[in-house]
DNA sequence: CCTTATCCGGACAATTTTGTCCGAATTAAA
DNA sequence: TTTAATTCGGACAAAATTGTCCGGATAAGG
């Protein structure tokens, strides 16, 4: 569905959320932790969001990545996917074919259509807030135990 | 969502189901050339599917593949997609965490869950009949025009 | 100013996915 | 029986994705 980048984007993103919220700035090894991933590579995905305007950096000694609180109530799932993955996800054709349309539609256009749909709003209405707010309850998890 | 190979296959299958429903057997040739797919990559998704014995193949001159009646019924795109990809489109994680369940929820479980859940049941409704007709009827397309 | 902790960027490496090639086996038809 | 058309299987190659390493830039704190 998503590639590795996105998964550890959006895991990362949630992390920070969390931790901004009480007024930290997370650094990559704590990230990388955090959320159990390989911290070179979710660096280079951090600086995809960073260059995106995402997500904030702050260099040199007591650095780390956070972000401003507005950002935590207006950056969705579909901003974070779309940065690392594009959006063929929610956007493309489920056969592969570029010139699949309305017009002109493969096999299970209509189908497949009315799932991205879907999925689109999904991505669309999940906010930070939402998915950070969860992790602070202890519903959820983003790693293993 | 799904892999080229995936694609491939599916796109394979419509295709053969149409001629099959003729009488034809129809070679791999004729397939890649039907679908804009690469031929040597498109046999190994084919052989994937024969193994599976979702898929007939007749060798030695004037062979290749069809489908029996009774399988253009009963094959839907989840065989074809547990098939080439396994089941992790419709049940995996969309974090990709193998620790994330009902019990145990990454942030975005309930959200997704109901996406992968359409999708799956979309995937077990359809079947070759639904898809090789729109194809008959001039509704839809399997490449580029 | 010096040291230390951190992000940044580029080069590189490993792995997975996608794609190619060729020879062997099989079968229809001349 | 020979030839031609085809699938099958394995080895190989190319491209994309995932992951590592290191040196440079930046900033805090003594």
């Amino acid at each position: 569905m998503f590639s590795k980048a996105c998964e550890y984007a959006i895991r990362a993103m949630v992390l920070i959320a969390k931790e901004s919220k009480l007024g930290r700035t997370v650094s990559l090894t704590e990230i990388a932790t955090g959320i159990d991933s390989p911290p070179s590579f979710t660096s280079k995905v951090l600086q995809m969001l960073v260059k995106a305007n995402l997500l904030d950096s702050v260099k040199g000694a007591h650095g780390g990545f956070r972000l401003s609180p507005a950002r935590i109530v207006g950056i969705t799932l579909k901003d974070i996917v779309h940065c690392v993955d594009g959006d063929s996800v929610y956007l493309g054709c489920g056969l592969g074919l570029k010139q699949c349309s309305e017009k002109n539609p493969c096999p299970f256009h209509d189908s497949f259509k009315k799932i991205r749909d879907e999925l689109k709003i999904m991505l669309e209405e999940t906010t930070l807030v939402h998915l950070s707010e969860r992790l602070d309850s202890g519903q959820s998890i983003l790693k293993r135990a």
